[in-house]
DNA sequence: TAATTTTCTTAATCTACATTAAGTGCCTTT
DNA sequence: AAAGGCACTTAATGTAGATTAAGAAAATTA
């Protein structure tokens, strides 16, 4: 069964020509590591829905600091929201990190699919919805925990992860650099 | 003329029923400053639009130590999103800072309008959407901008509030302690 | 008005994390 | 198989910001 008509289902019911219809507007891709999907500096056209590999978006610094803002792997959804809304150029790039195959739905057929299914409008609500509650709560912890506990965390909601993504961009992901990750992961494995 | 119709019409048209609906449906209150309208550990079962005062969301840490999420003034809706959406007990608290007139919407009533006026859930969507948006900002300003950067794109953003907000709060948006902060601030000022 | 509480400041000391640098092992390309 | 690049580690040193403590100023209450 699609992994993306799933998805859907588990906010609203499509009927299977509703199904159907949602499909032909979109596009599903084969991608290798390390494609960039999305620059810096371009206006976002897609949101990306992941059916297999990982992705990730992020931003770079003048410095020429990356830093992740978000992984996206089997059944997450992904895109420069900014960018994607505004339609104006954007600061993220996306990008495969592991081969991927990607659902890709473009802003102009995700307003035709609004159109032709208004359910769909509460479906994106409410994914919309849940990022925001997320990125609140990451908000606050990067606030009020230290990296270590950070982590913790991450590796509890995120642990198949860890296997698939450099360790650098975990670090980054966290807000801290690669060599005081490696010292604070070997330090932590020592108890 | 309302200010809450007002902010309405930026982003979908009502007709002058529909806004007599909608107030209906709402109810205007004045609070003082220190009230405290959501505790830590309740279900919130309302959103909070401000018409004049100011507002804050946070939560305290084992530590005691207050960390603020969120501030709203005029023309500004606030809530605890993770507890209106999965009616659970947050870890919000919601205060008025400074005495204010606030349009309260129930969660129930906010759910009555979107069955009569659709277009009402498109409205929240968006405001969703802007408000992600703007903590995925404020998430990667966190990771790569220092304090001082942090205080300036504030001040950019809200110079209004700076006056109204004691200070130790905004150092508690800002992620630092409200010494570092009086410290940095008249570093600054000596510039 | 004084009394009390809260906010803000200043300063000394401390620490979580950054920076710089060098070395190791692995993967990719040729 | 060599060569180069990239990810990871380790360690020395540096710094943004925390902690602690004490006093001054401002706001709240009596």
């Amino acid at each position: 069964m699609s992994l993306i008509l799933d998805n859907l289902s588990k906010h609203i019911s499509l009927t299977p020509q509703e199904q159907e219809l949602f499909l032909s507007k979109t596009e599903t891709r084969q991608y290798k590591a390390k494609t960039i999907l999305l620059n810096a500096g371009e206006i976002c056209k897609d949101s990306y829905f992941v059916n297999s590999g990982v992705l990730r978006s992020f931003n770079i610094n003048d410095n020429i600091v990356e830093h992740v803002l978000s992984f996206a792997c089997s059944g997450w959804w992904i895109s420069d929201m900014y960018s994607l809304l505004s339609q104006k150029p954007g600061n993220l790039f996306i990008q495969v990190i592991e081969d991927a195959e990607i659902v890709v739905l473009s802003k102009e057929n995700q307003e035709i699919l609004f159109q032709e299914i208004p359910k769909l409008e509460r479906f994106f609500r409410i994914l919309t919805e849940n990022s925001l509650v997320a990125h609140q709560e990451r908000l606050m912890d990067n606030l009020s925990l230290t990296a270590e506990e950070r982590f913790e965390k991450f590796c509890n909601k995120h642990r198949d992860l860890i296997q698939k993504v450099p360790q650098k961009q975990i670090a980054s992901y966290l807000g801290v650099t690669p060599e005081f990750f490696s010292k604070m992961k070997s330090k932590m494995l020592r108890k």
